[in-house]
DNA sequence: TCGATACATCGACTTCTGTCAATGGGAGAA
DNA sequence: TTCTCCCATTGACAGAAGTCGATGTATCGA
């Protein structure tokens, strides 16, 4: 099953809110945060470099330990946390977990920096 | 005096490194993530916002503390973190602090979700 | 059914972060 | 100088976040 449980609470509110065109309000300003929140830690940006390079665009959880160098539950955790973020989405196929990107979702916080 | 103390670790290793186009090491999810983390809270969103919309591009420490409704050590402490990050720039005339963007800064770490 | 594997969740701990009241420091005004 | 204003810094606190060992859960194979 796909792992996009939590809330994604992309900002819906008008179109790509650029945080550089025009003053945003708290809420804008809290779900943006959320967003860039989950890119503020080093193993969480690691593990979408991993998922960007894989050739197949998708990995699974075992081939992200050892490369991170972080306990299994710790990478579990920083999954999870990117993926109430909506930034990835796992699938079960099996034993294995595979994970993935959401460009959609990064673009949306990328075009919050355009000016 | 212009407000740019701290250390501002912009990764010069390689010229704006994208987080998607391939893995990066530790040291630079580091940086990047540090800039990230600089993003990861409202008030300091609405602050580059304020900026940002600004005529003059750039605005004094007392037009911030209402619109933001936090208390003035506050406002002052956001502003250190955006600085530190090298986001933001502060310039003394008089008993006044101004401060405005540091577009550039925002261009890496907007580079840095280039697909 | 039983054991092994892959991943998630829980509990506990430490560290980091946002917040404010109180205080300090620099710059003009009186 | 002294007073006032603007902003930064300090100290203290509560809550959030990263980490890991232990445990739970789902799946597959024997």
């Amino acid at each position: 099953m796909a792992r996009r449980s939590r809330a994604i609470q992309v900002a819906e509110d008008g179109c790509c809110p650029s945080v550089l065109s025009a003053p945003i309000d708290d809420g804008q300003a809290l779900v943006l945060a959320k967003g860039f929140a989950a890119l503020a830690d080093p193993a969480r940006l690691r593990v979408l470099s991993i998922l960007a390079a894989a050739p197949s665009g998708e990995v699974c959880v075992c081939e992200l330990v050892e490369p991170l160098g972080k306990s299994q539950p710790t990478v579990s955790h920083h999954l999870k946390v990117l993926g109430d973020a909506g930034l990835v989405t796992g699938d079960r196929r099996g034993k294995w977990v595979w994970y993935s990107l959401v460009p959609e979702r990064l673009a949306v916080l990328r075009s919050a920096l355009d000016a």
